[in-house]
DNA sequence: ACCGCGCATTGATCAACGTCAATAATGAGC
DNA sequence: GCTCATTATTGACGTTGATCAATGCGCGGT
C-alpha cells in the first residue's frame, strides 16, 4: 500500500502480509473480545463493523470496502472491541500485527503511513460524530450516500449507480436512525428527483443536489 | 508516559519533550487548517476539541484533561483537522512528531505505547458514535458525568464532586443536544435525588444509580 | 422453479427533543 | 464592589423521528 519504497523493501512488506482468509457472507471475520493478532486489508468484497454496549445496545461503526483496514482497535486493549461481518463473501488479507511493528521500525516509510491510516480512522470518526450529532435524517442519508459514491470512484466503479450491500437496518443502525425513517428518506429523496430506489440498488441522478441536501434545507 | 523504558531511555524520552507551552483560557492551541508538526501533552488544564465542517456546523468532539494526547487527527493529513481551545489556563508539552517518529524507531516500548494510544483513540470515538447513535437524551448526561468521573478520580480528584470547566453549550455540542435540552436533564437528575447541580459545580450523590441512569429507563 | 422468510414500504399516532421566549443568576473585567 | 454580558433555567409550543402496525416484495436456499 506505501508507495515510494525500493525493489527490497516492497519485498519485505510483501512478505509481511502472510495470508489470506476468505469471509462468507454473514460470517464474522472477528468478534468483540477475541485476542488481537492481526490486522486485516480486504482484497475483495464488503463488511460492516459493529459494537455492542454493555447494556445490549448495537451500533454499526463503518462500512469497509476493498483496500480499506480493518482491526485498529485492538491494538489498545489487545482484544478485538467490535464485530466485523462480512456482508458479502469476501476475501482479506491478514497483517500480523507484531510483524508489522517490527517492519516499521526499520522501513520509515511503512511507519509513517500507518501512522496516516490511523490517524485518518480517527479523522473519519469524527466526522461521524459530526453527522450523529449535528444532521438531521435526510441531511444524514444523503451524506451517507455521497460518501459511498465518492469511496466507490475511487475504486473504479461508477459514481452513481451502485447496490447497497447492506441492509436499512443496518443503514439506519450507522445513522442512529431507525429502518423506517431510513426508507421513508430515501423515498424522499426519490419523489424530489434526486435518485431512484430500487430494493438495494441506488442510481443517483443529481450529485450535486445530493450534496447539497447534505446542507441545512433551504 | 510509557513504563519498563532503561534509565538511558528515559532520558531520551524525556529530551524529546521539548518545550512547554502555556495556554490562557479561551485561546487556542492550534486551528484548523494549521500545519501539523507536534503532538501535545497536557500538563494542567482541560481543553476542548471542535470540528467546524464546510456548511459551518460546528461540533464538540471531545474534552481532554490532564495527562490525555493532542493533535492525533493531524496525522494523517498534516494539517490538524479541529480546533483545541483552552477551556482553563493550560500548560501543555510539545512533543514534536518527527522526533517521536525517530524515536519510535529505535524504542519498541515508545513505539507500542503510542500505537496503544492511537488504538485507544480510535474506540473512544467509536464509544462517543455508539451514545450519538442510540442514546437519549437523559442518558447520554448521564453517561458523560460518569465518564467524567472516572477520568478525575484517575487523577486523583473526588468521583462525586467536580466543576464542570464547559458551558451547558458546549456540553450539548458534544452530546449532540441543544443547551436547554442539557439543562433540564441535569434539572431531571437532580429532581430524581441523583445529584445536586449548581451551575458548574456537580455533586453526585448516587454513583450507582447514575450509571444505570445511562441504560434504557425502567 | 418455487417457497418462505427476511426485508422494505407506507400510514397513523405519539413522545422526545428542538425552538422561541422570558427571566434569573453568575462571574469576569473595570 | 458594581456592572454588564454571558450563561443558565424554565415554560409553552412545534417538529422530527420513533413506534406500532399492516402489507407487499424479493431473494436466497433447497
Amino acid at each position: 500500500m506505501p508507495v515510494g519504497l525500493t525493489e527490497q523493501e516492497i519485498e519485505r512488506v510483501d512478505e509481511l502480509v502472510g495470508t489470506r482468509r476468505k469471509v462468507a457472507r454473514g460470517m464474522p471475520l472477528y468478534l468483540s473480545g477475541e485476542s488481537f493478532q492481526s490486522l486485516f486489508a480486504i482484497r475483495t468484497g464488503f463488511f460492516k463493523t459493529e459494537v455492542v454496549s454493555e447494556d445490549g445496545r448495537e451500533q454499526v461503526t463503518g462500512f469497509q470496502m476493498a483496500g480499506e483496514l480493518m482491526g485498529l482497535d485492538g491494538i489498545g486493549t489487545g482484544q478485538h472491541n467490535c464485530d466485523a461481518r462480512a456482508l458479502e463473501d469476501s476475501e482479506v488479507c491478514v497483517i500480523p500485527f507484531n510483524r508489522l511493528s517490527e517492519l516499521s521500525r526499520e522501513i520509515d516509510t511503512l511507519q509513517h503511513h500507518f501512522h496516516k491510516v490511523m490517524s485518518r480512522e480517527i479523522v473519519r470518526d469524527q466526522s461521524v460524530m459530526m453527522l450523529l450529532g449535528t444532521m438531521r435524517a435526510e441531511e444524514r442519508l444523503a451524506a451517507f450516500l455521497v460518501n459511498l459514491s465518492q469511496r466507490f470512484v475511487s475504486r473504479g466503479y461508477s459514481a452513481t449507480e451502485f447496490n447497497l450491500r447492506m441492509t436499512r437496518e443496518e443503514i439506519g443502525s450507522y445513522l442512529g436512525l431507525k429502518l423506517e425513517t431510513v426508507s421513508r428518506g430515501l423515498s424522499r429523496l426519490q419523489d424530489e428527483g434526486l435518485l431512484s430506489v430500487s430494493n438495494k440498488n441506488i442510481r443517483i441522478h443529481k450529485l450535486d443536489d445530493l450534496k447539497k441536501a447534505m446542507s441545512p434545507r433551504c
